[in-house]
RNA sequence: GGCCCGGUGGUCAAGCGGUUAAGACACCGCCCUUUCACGGCGGUAACACGAGUUCGAUUCUCGUCCGGGUCACCA
């Protein structure tokens, strides 16, 4: 009995050799500096920000020369949730990160797949076969409760918990043994046999964290599972490999294993990849006080459909994004403000080594410049399909006049200081309220020094001037001359100077204009909303405030 | 507990031995102004602590403290 008999027991229809594959799956004939990157999740839930975050990274390091492909990591059916892979194509597809490679929307792409792991376990056996003959593998037998037992008692030693070293009891089993219990049906896993050693260390130079020294593993982790199926940490070794992914982005929280990673690749003889942690996005904890990572149970901010059905602006996002990557991106972006993405000269090394916490009024601001920029028909067509899947009634409303729509939306923008009202396509609603009956409620608040009599007064004398063919400037003339009949004036600067002698001045006169005409103190210009209201509307709306005020 | 990572204003962050310690968001004030905004100008506010190295430490070293991560047949 040897390992060779032993290992074609255990992998009986394994004929193909590692040769086999390191020659289907050559290294790619990129340019010299071109790099090919990954997003792996696993399809055990719903897309979240920080799995967009880490992905994004990837998009940015393969950049439009690159590889940027996705790999899905599904090899614990337990956990798998049925749509997880469609969420993972919607979100990515909604924020225009499209892999050009592995597994897209439209199926698998690419010469190095299959690109589900689920479809790859005769590669992993073959490479694990491989290890076994060299000895770094065997069979283990340890049940949970043995391995339970085993971990109290370590600790109660006060040793390391795990299976390594002398705890490994079945490495020292014979081969004969393993033969007669694999035989036997007994239940196994295949764990690696570690060379480690403890006093020595390891070093790896991270893109992000750099250098780092931690000890090697010692650890006889786990290859492949009862199922035989493989455990992420071999599977990040013959998946980076044959895929020929230079440079692997993932969460910091992977550190600690990357001396098993490391392990792993020197003992198969592959190239390692160079290594990016990042670190993940973080909040304050409203109990404790305390950062903590996102969480998907506590966070509605961390789904990435809060962003999705609250409609901000997928640029938006990812700028906000890339902000929290590289700092200087928001200098970048003020001087770029229309360039695309992948013009920004990304750098790994710029990123935080610790993690930022989730700033949701940054984010606003960022989605208030970028609407702000957006002619009336993006601004148009952005809300109408947010609106087609989130609120009917706003699509309604804009889709049954289209020009009317776009008419409002085209106030006071697309000039060079356009207002920012909105950081998200669900506040267009509420903005563009008083402009549709349905919508609109009378309502009227005063400025501090306008009393009921003042304001009644104002309106009516408002609705005997008003007329609807007024220039912009004769429409204002008009307001200023009513100044001084109800003892306000026309002239800020006066009324500033010697506020004793008026009651108010003209922009008060506006105030109590604006809110019987919108309902609300803050409006764009308030001429063009008239007209665009027109005179019927217009005097509707003022008679009725007046009538109501008394 | 072991191992690892981190610690500059409320937040995101520049900074690589000598700076009045940038900038952005938020907040406050002023100006502009027909309202609301936009914009402009200004303001409050920070190098966790203690040693050491040095002529000089935010920057380098060590320790302390604090925060985070990880120690699965989950990724």
């Amino acid at each position: 009995m040897d390992n060779k008999t032993l290992s074609n027991l255990i992998f009986p229809n394994i004929d193909k050799t590692p040769d086999y594959y390191e020659e289907l799956y050559p290294p790619r004939s990129l340019a010299e500096g071109v790099k090919v990157a990954r997003f792996a999740p696993s399809p055990t839930g719903y897309m979240h920000l920080g799995n967009l975050f880490s992905s994004f990274i990837d998009y940015l390091i393969a950049g439009a020369d690159g590889i940027f492909y996705i790999r899905i990591e599904d090899t614990d059916k337990k956990r798998e949730v049925a749509d997880a892979i469609e969420k993972i194509h919607e979100g990515m597809s909604f924020f225009g990160l499209n892999p050009n490679e592995g597994v897209t929307s439209a199926g698998e792409k690419g010469a190095y797949g299959p690109y589900k792991q689920s479809d790859r376990n005769e590669i992993y056996h073959c490479f694990v076969k491989k290890l076994f003959e060299q000895g770094y593998a065997y069979p283990c037998f340890c049940s949970e409760e043995e391995l339970n037992s085993l971990r109290e008692k370590q600790e109660k030693a006060g040793a390391n918990p795990g299976y390594y070293g002398e705890y490994a009891c079945c490495r020292a089993l014979s081969p004969e043994e393993q033969e007669k219990r694999i035989n036997a049906g007994d239940p196994y896993i295949i764990r690696l046999r570690s060379d480690g050693d403890e006093s020595r260390k390891i070093f790896v130079d991270d893109l992000i964290k750099g250098k780092l020294e931690m000890p090697e593993n010692v650890q006889d982790i786990v290859l492949l599972k009862t199922d035989k199926t493989p455990t992420y940490h071999f599977a990040h070794a013959v998946d980076d490999h044959l895929m020929r992914t230079t440079h692997v982005i993932r969460g910091d929280d992977w550190l600690p294993s990357l001396p098993v990673h490391i392990q792993l690749f020197k003992l198969l003889s592959f190239k390692p990849p160079k290594y990016a942690h990042i670190a993940p996005i973080m909040k304050i904890d409203a109990e404790t006080g305390n950062k903590r990572k996102l969480s998907k149970r506590k966070d509605p901010e961390n789904s990435l459909s809060f962003f999705v059905e609250h409609g901000y602006p997928k640029e938006g996002v990812l700028d906000y994004l890339l902000t929290l990557a590289n700092s200087n991106f928001e200098d970048w972006r003020r001087a770029n403000p229309k360039s695309g993405i992948l013009d920004f000269p990304f750098n790994l090394k710029k990123m935080s080594p610790s993690g930022a916490l989730f700033d949701l009024a940054k984010l606003n601001d960022i989605c208030k410049n970028i609407i702000s920029l957006m002619s009336a028909g993006q601004v148009y067509e952005n809300t109408l399909k947010y609106a087609e899947s989130y609120d009917k009634e706003l699509y309604d409303l804009l889709s049954e006049d289209p020009d009317y729509a776009k008419a409002v939306l085209s106030i006071d923008r697309d000039v060079p200081k356009p207002r920012k009202d909105i950081a998200a396509w669900s506040q267009l609603k509420d903005y563009v309220s008083y402009f549709y009956d349905s919508l609109y409620s009378q309502a009227m608040e005063l400025p501090e020094n306008v009393c009921v009599q003042d304001a009644a007064a104002i309106l009516n004398a408002y609705i005997e001037l008003y007329n609807e063919n007024d220039s912009k400037d004769e429409w204002f003339s008009r307001i200023k001359s009513m100044c001084e009949g109800l003892g306000f004036t026309p002239n800020v600067k006066d009324f500033k100077a010697s506020p004793e002698k008026y009651k108010g001045h003209v922009g008060d006169l506006s105030t109590v204009i604006r809110f019987a005409v919108t309902g609300r103190a803050n409006t764009p210009d308030l001429y063009s909303i008239m007209r665009l209201l027109g005179k019927n509307k217009v005097i509707e709306r003022l008679k009725n405030s007046a009538a109501n005020l008394i």
